[in-house]
DNA sequence: ATTTAGCACTCTCATTCTGAGAGTGCTACC
DNA sequence: GGTAGCACTCTCAGAATGAGAGTGCTAAAT
């Protein structure tokens, strides 16, 4: 993570003013803002001339830049930086689409499933970028039963439930068909034992009436560990083709780099999980022209966000989008929505 | 469906060898094939005048057309039809290839899933195209066994494990707190009862012996018939970006009209539903430009293939390009991964 | 000490023009 | 029937041009 290196008290209360109008204009705009145009189109009593001159310091400062000699300035990734913290905090969404947004999750099925396209849906619609939900991981878990179910000859389906409510299902296949009466006697006779147990407790016990008892119980263990440490949920993604409607990916190269990485899930998880497993739940991070960190990700932004509870289930999700992104519409939004899949997912741990 | 509207009597000999090298050629360089190009490029015994007389004659019966008046010739969607029914037959996947693909397949985990994926990613790869993968979909299915598992207060899981292995869970929250042991003894006294029967027969039944058996009931009746008719499994793609790399799709607009039919799956199920229905396993369907009934699709193409065992669980999958697509690789590729899934699904239905 | 008006200068971008090149269709000849 | 030759058409890349936008600097105004 780069630390943000502008000084805020390098800047006047009007260059201040500037900076976040440039900026703003040149979202809306995606056309470099020159001074003229400032003057005239928004009424601050200043002339143009003025505004050059702030114009030229803050390009100094490394805030603006020029794309050539006589164009208008551009923002630089400093420059968004600057923009995205001083917005951070102010931006709230408006109440009318916060109310349409809850209603949506709750009137869908009370699947995780359904929540986490929900979420994709609602973030790349909103942000008109492309949207990236993982769905939440358990971080602990505590074994509260197990079925044993004959399928077909020596498969056996296994369902595990944990105490969080988890389910993992898993077909196994024996070395030799076992009735379903023995299934049965070793699911009741380990449910028994295993009550309460944490993946790692389990691993260290031994269990003796039947050899069999002891094949399934090294199962267990393996599978609730599996559940853990698996670095994150499934991904779901929307809106990839926003990111092909923006100006700057009208040359086709760009965007075909940027949407690569949504294909490789395992980047996208790994970047997710990196940038989000050191920050608090309910915290946004912004990264800006990747950071340095992702040469596909130079031209854009990510939003993102962690969701759930923390030391029990968490996930992320964000936005991608251009660097010039409706931030102003989208920090918002990422907020909101992690908010609201936070209060999903603790709502269903605690049981109803 | 369109029927193909050329005579192939029309064609005499030399015009077929011509139109087929031509489309060869254009899909390989992309750019119009002019008469002088052919003559030199390929040893044909005639100068380019002759050609050019062809070529007329060709354009006239609808095969070829000209970008403009003094450019070379680019197959019409009839040129490409014809290309691709001669081609049809010819066209084998090399052995080592096929190796190579069946390994892979051999290799991963045996999951549903795992198989999907990897289909997908092996269409996208091989046919540089995007490819999408809808997962097989019971189209009978019997009653093997039901299990009630008691999560968290109300909550209920229920697990139907059916007579083909496939499995269905899902969460019911019943009206009040139902103990472990009678919801076992609904499950079993609803496994005797039901064993070996179709959804429609269960939903006739009426079960006596305690209130919550028939409510039961009820929920695995209707879980069956969702099952059922679920259209078709969940789908999978690959390979988005393939299609940004094409030339005809670098003025964005055209390749985000595609893409957006692969963001929109319940467009895309519906396609591969309806192209698919009434062809058998294993025979191909090539659509050329939509076929006049997918606008977004007007310059694409798709090569699709059923898999599966009918009767029993069939799926969906193939492969969308530019209409100047590979069609000698991407067909024998579809047609390959097809039977290569229809003998996994076949495998995993009659079990081990 | 700021702010502003004015001006010379720079650079891009859309437009126009041009010639090279590719390809065609037709005609006359083999 | 096949082919050489030729006049013709059309596109495309590159050069030339000029309008327009924007800048930085200087000198005057507040």
């Amino acid at each position: 993570m780069r630390v943000l290196n502008y000084d805020m008290t390098n800047l006047s209360e009007r260059q201040k003013t500037l900076l976040m109008l440039i900026i703003r204009d040149y979202i809306d705009s995606a056309q470099p803002v020159g001074s003229k145009r400032l003057a005239e189109h928004y009424h601050i009593n200043l002339s143009s001339a003025t505004i050059r001159n702030e114009m030229a310091s803050l390009t100094e400062m490394g805030y603006l830049r020029q794309p050539h000699t006589s164009a208008g300035r551009v923002p630089t990734e400093e420059g968004y930086r600057y923009f995205v913290s001083e917005m951070m905090n102010s931006a709230e969404l408006p109440e009318t689409v916060q109310h349409t947004i809850s209603h949506q999750f709750y009137q869908s099925r009370p699947e995780l499933d359904q929540w986490m396209t929900l979420a994709a849906s609602i973030l790349a619609s909103q942000s008109q970028g492309v949207s990236v939900v993982a769905a939440p991981h358990v971080e602990t878990t505590n074994f509260k039963h197990v079925e044993l179910i004959s399928t077909q000859g020596r498969q056996v389906l296994m369902v595990l439930v944990m105490l969080g409510g988890e389910v993992s299902q898993q077909i196994l296949t024996l070395a030799e068909p076992v009735p379903q009466e023995r299934l049965s006697g070793t699911a009741t006779r380990l449910n028994g034992l295993l009550a309460g147990q944490t993946a790692q407790a389990i691993s260290t016990l031994t269990a003796r009436p039947d050899p069999l008892d002891q094949d399934i119980l090294l199962l267990i263990a393996q599978d609730m560990r599996r559940m853990i440490e698996k670095a994150s949920g499934e991904i779901y993604t929307d809106g990839l083709t926003n990111v092909l409607a923006e100006p700057e990916f009208s040359e086709s190269d760009e965007a075909r780099r940027a949407l690569k990485i949504f294909e490789e899930r395992a980047t996208l998880q790994d970047l997710l999980a990196r940038t989000t497993s050191n920050s608090d739940v309910g915290a946004l991070q912004v990264l800006i022209g990747g950071e340095g960190e992702y040469d596909d990700l130079r031209q854009c932004s990510m939003v993102i966000a962690r969701y759930g509870v923390p030391g029990m289930a968490t996930g992320a999700l964000g936005v991608l989008g251009p660097m010039r992104m409706a931030y102003s519409r989208t920090i918002p939004t990422v907020r909101f929505v992690a908010g609201l899949l936070s209060d999903l997912v603790s709502d269903n741990i605690s049981g109803e």
